[in-house]
DNA sequence: TAACCTATTTTTCTCGATAAAAATCTGTGT
DNA sequence: ACACAGATTTTTATCGAGAAAAATAGGTTA
């Protein structure tokens, strides 16, 4: 009777009972964050700050005081400390012991090296799943395949910055590639390092993708795919990454534009 | 002047004031958990709870009730979600939305597809390595693999179970192999596969050891190395790995003993 | 002036208490 | 007896306050 949501109430009312929490919320993270019933807190705080991480609204290296953060997304203090330490966890947070939380660093030699251990376990998932593949992955393909050309065109029209619609399409796109690797733990560990790779190319302010026909590289990577030729596969998948890395490290020193 | 160490005081000061406590926390965690100066709680705990989920002391699908581990380790209640949070992000333990924490289960299943993903990431980490690696890298094997050779001695002698100090010899030991590889990210990764793997390793009762050479097995595999010969290095790793999944598949349903 | 020690402020971390949710129990009606 | 609704208990999640640590400022001495 007297009792609501848990995750809806509490928030509206920390503090202010108006509507202008939520336009600071929905400022900051993009959309209107309509938490899942029966979520927790920690996990809402956790899934906005990580959005706004990798999609840069929160700078790399800029300090993620308690304070701060309660007046931006208004989660009270355990629940952020709970969600920067998650996002340690992640590696998209760096915690110094007595020091408090700020956005990991972007930094060009951690993204080789990011790029090597990417490179390495989307290989393996995309050769595993291209062995395993039945009828409703091929179709899975086709249909992510769909929208990531719709995305790249509109992309290429615009001639702007990526845009979340289409980093949302090509996330789908590559993960219904290796969907049937057949290991729940590859994917986990796939999806973090894609999503740390995210970051980096959401940062970078120099993505001179004239150069670059990314509906054509997708169209191969999946013609290959739904042929069976791992070989051909693994190929372009390491030019596309390669590609996009190339790219960052012709920009200026990455992380410098907080 | 009236100001103690952060980490060990408050800690004594929880509610008892005498050793009990500590007696308690030696214990559940097996050594006298000396914190680091300025590890924050938060991590003390993570790190003492991690410890005992590994090892088996906290028995998988265990529920993680704040009020008894505050009694079992002496944390309140605030580092202790902090823990918990990471160690879900680590998959050790299990959050259901408002319905707390657990001891993530085991399960032959899930232990497959680990071994599936540690087996990629291991064999790309090592021929990585075996391309890379310096003087430096190969004197760190010699010097874990004699140490291991002691640990494999020592084990065969008690036909026991796997010690601490088998295990610890056993991370160093393939760790060292691997250390050249050149990606942080990957050893990363690694790291915490081959954690999850050891828990499965620590957990199985029935370590039909007997039938194993490990110290020829581990022998074998510096071998390789050491000879740069990658293939046959990834291809003892994974009858290496194989052998120790075989053990754990022959014994009754993992996780039932809690 | 520079180095060092002390006091103050700021920030982080932890605790105890409270509110909210789930689980359990109880009684009622069919 | 069984199913269902309501109330109670137990457990979880969150907040606000206070303690501890780091950072900063100020003052003293060489």
């Amino acid at each position: 009777m007297k009792r609501n949501r848990q995750v809806a109430a509490p928030r509206l009312s920390t503090g202010q009972g108006d509507a202008d929490v939520n336009g600071l919320q929905a400022m900051a993270s993009g959309q209107p964050a309509q938490p899942d019933i029966g979520e927790t807190l920690a996990r809402a705080a956790y899934r906005e700050l990580r959005a706004d991480i990798i999609k840069g609204a929160r700078a790399p290296g800029e300090r993620l005081r308690i304070e701060k953060l309660k007046a931006i997304y208004g989660f009270g203090p355990t629940p952020l400390r709970e969600a920067l330490q998650m996002l340690a966890a992640d590696q998209l947070v760096l915690v110094e012991g007595n020091r408090g939380f700020s956005v990991a660093q972007l930094d060009l030699d951690e993204f080789k090296d990011l790029n090597v251990a990417r490179t390495v376990v989307e290989h393996a998932a995309l050769r595993l799943s291209i062995a395993k593949g039945d009828d409703a992955w091929e179709a899975g393909i086709v249909a992510a395949g769909y929208l990531m050309g719709k995305e790249d065109a509109a992309l290429s029209a615009t001639a702007d910055r990526v845009t979340d619609r289409w980093e949302a399409a090509n996330t789908a796109f590559h993960t219904a590639m290796v969907a049937a690797c057949g290991s729940r733990w590859l994917l986990n560990v796939r999806a973090g390092l894609h999503d740390q790779c995210a970051r980096y190319r959401r940062a970078s302010v120099y993505q001179k993708r004239g150069e670059r026909d990314l509906g054509a590289e997708h169209r191969a990577m999946a013609e290959a795919v739904l042929a069976r030729d791992a070989d051909l596969a693994c190929d372009l998948t390491e030019r596309h990454f390669a590609l996009t890395a190339s790219s960052l490290f012709e920009a200026p020193p990455a992380g410098r534009n907080a």
